[in-house]
DNA sequence: CGTCCAGGTCTAC
DNA sequence: GGTAGACCTGGACGC
């Protein structure tokens, strides 16, 4: 059960927006049962049927692909310290397209810190703002397909199969493994390999359909759920 | 102090 | 289509 509390009396509207969010943040409208069904006998993931695998979005796409640009290319400390910045940019919350396409490109570069980053960034909001760009035409009740969604993600500056395969599956697009500099030594660890190409991962996976990337994702966080 | 690299991507061959 | 080199930043490390 998902409880939320408000400090007042919510008007229709915006408890229509906040369940609207609610759903998109915790992936409410993601059918994992054929993936759990999948899983049944399998030993490594057949725990994840207690109800793992919706991986907490943002309210936004647009959040989410701007924080994923945040974390590519650098240590996890940088990635906090950039987020940190943009929130305090917009009040306590994250700035929406409009505020971020009219923020100067020296506060990305002396505040925010995002160094080559920035401009991606700004360019991303500006055409949201513009129109040019619908990133939350991407979410899957839209219709795109996956081949289609992952094509518009690799157009962003900024973003490479790495993060688009991050942002998707944020999304509730589940095909594609997130691979990076900490996925692949979590995974010769795990798996007690001593090396495996990117290939040779994919192959190991690929037997779980459009859900690899989500049973390679659940491989890796195991432990996380454990101490939960 | 210089070099390397962290939850990669872009450009130019 | 595949692969070097460059790229902001800052923390870790060797000298």
């Amino acid at each position: 059960m998902l409880q939320i509390a408000a400090d007042r009396r919510l008007r229709a509207r915006d408890e229509r927006d906040v369940r609207a969010i609610a759903t998109r943040m915790f992936r409410l409208g993601d059918n994992l049962a054929p993936f759990y069904t999948m899983i049944e006998n399998d030993p490594d993931l057949q725990w994840a049927r207690a109800g793992a695998g919706r991986m907490l979005a943002s309210p936004t796409v647009f959040e989410d692909v701007i924080r994923t640009i945040c974390t590519t290319n650098c240590a996890w400390s940088a990635t906090t310290r950039m987020i940190t910045a943009l929130v305090q940019l917009g009040g306590g919350a994250f700035p929406n397209p409009s505020l971020l396409a009219r923020t100067k490109d020296a506060w990305f570069a002396d505040v925010a810190r995002m160094g080559y980053r920035g401009p991606y960034v700004r360019a991303i909001a500006a055409d949201v703002v513009n129109g040019k760009l619908d990133l939350e035409a991407l979410l899957p009740e839209h219709g795109l397909g996956e081949d289609e969604v992952e094509e518009r993600l690799l157009a962003l500056p900024g973003v490479g199969p790495y993060a688009a395969a991050h942002i998707m599956q944020l999304l509730g697009f589940h095909h594609r493994l997130i691979l990076d500099s900490w996925t692949r030594p979590t995974f010769l660890k795990l798996s007690k390999m001593k090396r495996a190409s990117d290939t040779t991962i994919r192959r190991r996976f690929a037997r779980y359909g459009r859900f690899a990337g989500l049973a390679f994702w659940l491989y890796l966080t195991r432990r996380w759920h454990e101490e939960a």
